[in-house]
DNA sequence: CCTAATCTCTCCAGTAGCTGGAAGGTCAAG
DNA sequence: CTTGACCTTCCAGCTACTGGAGAGATTAGG
């Protein structure tokens, strides 16, 4: 499999899928004659695995231990519990920090009047 | 006011108010016969007002178009209210993403034991 | 067999919004 | 006069890619 095919099979793109082996996140694939990788199944679901992690919002640094422990036969559940919930706990103050600004916005903007007028609560808060 | 002053009172490390007159969000001070940047109150306003705007997510673009606003006696709170409401959409948009980016990752979590086998719904769904 | 299109490669640069650090000039206190 | 706290500029690095240039490889069509 070259490298375009393993990113559609990956669900990613060929930069990234290159940009995750210079990195060392994934493992350096095999080349051919000509120097183009070649990827087989093994390392299409790794970078699935990848995929995935990353939309849940880990880093680079968290999905490369995820990976470890996916690759592991040795890991216990544990272990990706905790990173997991890390992440989660990310999220949450993530989700907190959002509702005090939602609200804080939300008010302004609706206490102003958007006319054509320039007095504004917004501006007036902000300055 | 030299810098360290005026980053004081406006609440922004030095790097930072030399950064925010380096790409043109706030105008250039003037200079001491030293070549130190010296600043008034008026310019620690502008300051404060960037930093705030910032602490609502509003983009280094977003926070310029507020500054004008800020600084146009012709202004209309309409224009304020419109960059607001898109602000405030793009945090609706970001609490939605997180909010089934937690529901999802909090059921993992909850149904991982956490123990010392290597199984994990966690690892599985990523795999 | 030739050519054109489509891969693929490497390397460099840029994105946002700073932040850290090096090398050097300035200033006020003791 | 020295020490230490300022200040200056410039360059590099952070995250996680993304875009593009320039060059080689491969494949399909004629």
């Amino acid at each position: 499999m070259n490298i375009s095919a393993a990113s559609k099979a990956a669900g990613l793109p060929v930069k990234t899928v290159r940009y995750y082996a210079d990195i060392g996140l994934v493992e350096a694939p095999s080349r051919s004659k000509a120097g183009y990788r070649t990827y087989d199944d093994v390392a299409v679901r790794k970078l699935v695995f990848v995929r995935r992690s990353r939309a849940f919002g880990f880093s680079i640094e968290g999905c490369r231990e995820l990976l470890g422990l996916y690759q592991d036969q040795g890991r216990t559940s544990s272990e990706v519990k905790r990173i997991a919930s890390k992440r989660l706990e990310e999220i949450e103050e993530k989700q907190r920090e959002l509702q005090s600004l939602h609200d804080e916005l939300a008010h302004l903007v609706t206490s102003c009047r958007g006319d054509h007028m320039p007095d504004c609560p917004i501006i007036d808060y902000l300055g």
